[in-house]
DNA sequence: TTATTATTTTAGATTTGTCTAAAAATATTT
DNA sequence: AAATATTTTTAGACAAATCTAAAATAATAA
């Protein structure tokens, strides 16, 4: 239906809009993707005449209803990709992104419904990151950072933030993983350094670590 | 590594090699791969700069060490993702080959060993092909055509030649699959039509039928 | 062996996706 | 508000993979 090249335009704007809102700028699309402004301009213009977004010169972008369901399509195959590399091929979870962001390119609507069928209906792939269904639809997950949870707090780790490869190492080093309870022992106002417990036993993390891994509370269960 | 059209290139080539021999013509690439010749011709001087072929103009081409060990390679990951289709994602036997066109390109080694492995290293594909091991050794099963059986014989179906899709449906309608057991029980000299046994029934086949189908003789076990 | 036909290669053009350099528009300072 | 800086677009070029049309070579027939 489109190329590899359109693919990866729309699910990086998709991202950048829900981060960030409508009108995603050249720039922002640029960096995310590696490529030079230019050359976002160039495709950002042709996926407009597709109709799979709306674009203003000099305003940004924004993807149509089309866009949105061509996206989060990608996005499903993505995250059950994932889902099949960690649970059937032992993979770890820092290593599955990169082999899904080849696999999520192949096309074959039968092949992704049988995949789901087989992997038995995920609803989160192996980061915590919800995998839309057929029609694009996925509740948003009431998640917090870890670091806007109160002293004695408890929580369960449902998500990392930014899926960066040595990030992962660290937390799989911490044994951190989604489903994890953690509590919140004290803050150290100083450096915003966090002294937790997971599970069984307990550590010290710097604010960087915890403005990274997503919580959900566990009374709002 | 490769582009997706070198990696096509090279296992057609491969291909055609097996069948007819070394000096595969432009034509015969270009009639597979359904591009003109010139076309051909600058890509079989691209993978010749890259030394994975020798080209001689006018004369064809034959791939280099290099370039059968690439060849292999790919033809070992369409293999393993077709039984992978099959057997854990329950499609047809005429579904997969189409999927694994494309599977066959996703890059990771990693990903071939780990899926080699969950498949139980199969050493053929749902059509009775073997699937190269990591060095792209694989032994030549010792098949010979139905239509070459003599009457009384018994055979095992171990492969189709031409997997067209309307074959392999025909063959899905009459109960014929990879391990079927085939008696030959006449032979009609005026259309070379066969009166066969599979298993448990016996109806009549045509003469395009049984060139099509391979089967390895039951003493020869 | 010469003429005709078939195959193969070259030349030049096209599409897709990218780049650099320069121009235009917008945003931020002074 | 004018000057400066940043962002974005345009213009022109390029590599990859393809095509058509024409030229060159090889194979076959007369
Ligand atoms: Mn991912
Ligand atoms: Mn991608
Ligand atoms: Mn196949
Ligand atoms: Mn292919």
């Amino acid at each position: 239906m489109f190329t590899l090249a359109e693919e990866n335009y729309l699910k990086t704007i998709y991202h950048l809009e829900s981060l960030f809102g409508e009108g995603v700028s050249t720039n922002a699309i640029a960096e995310k993707l590696e490529t030079k402004p230019s050359s976002v301009t160039d495709m950002v213009q042709k996926l407009a005449d597709k109709k799979l977004l709306t674009y203003i010169k000099y305003k940004g972008t924004s993807l149509t209803d089309l866009g949105k369901k061509e996206a989060t399509n990608i996005i499903r195959k993505h995250r059950l990709w994932e889902v099949f590399l960690l649970e059937k091929l032992q993979f770890q979870w820092h290593e599955v992104h990169e082999i899904a962001e080849q696999l999520e390119h192949i096309q074959s609507e039968e092949l992704v419904d049988r995949l789901d069928a087989f992997l038995g209906y995920p609803t989160t792939d192996p980061h915590g990151d919800p995998i839309p269904d057929k029609n694009g639809y996925f509740k948003a997950t009431d998640k917090k950072l870890l670091a806007s949870m109160k002293v004695s707090e408890q929580g369960i780790c449902v998500g990392v933030k930014d899926s960066d490869d040595e990030f992962l190492k660290y937390l799989d080093k911490k044994n951190i993983a989604i489903g994890s309870m953690i509590t919140l022992l004290a803050k150290e106002d100083f450096d915003h350094s966090l002294h937790i417990k997971v599970d069984d036993h307990s550590f010290f993390i710097t604010k960087a670590i915890s403005e990274n891994l997503f919580v959900k509370s566990h009374e709002s269960e």
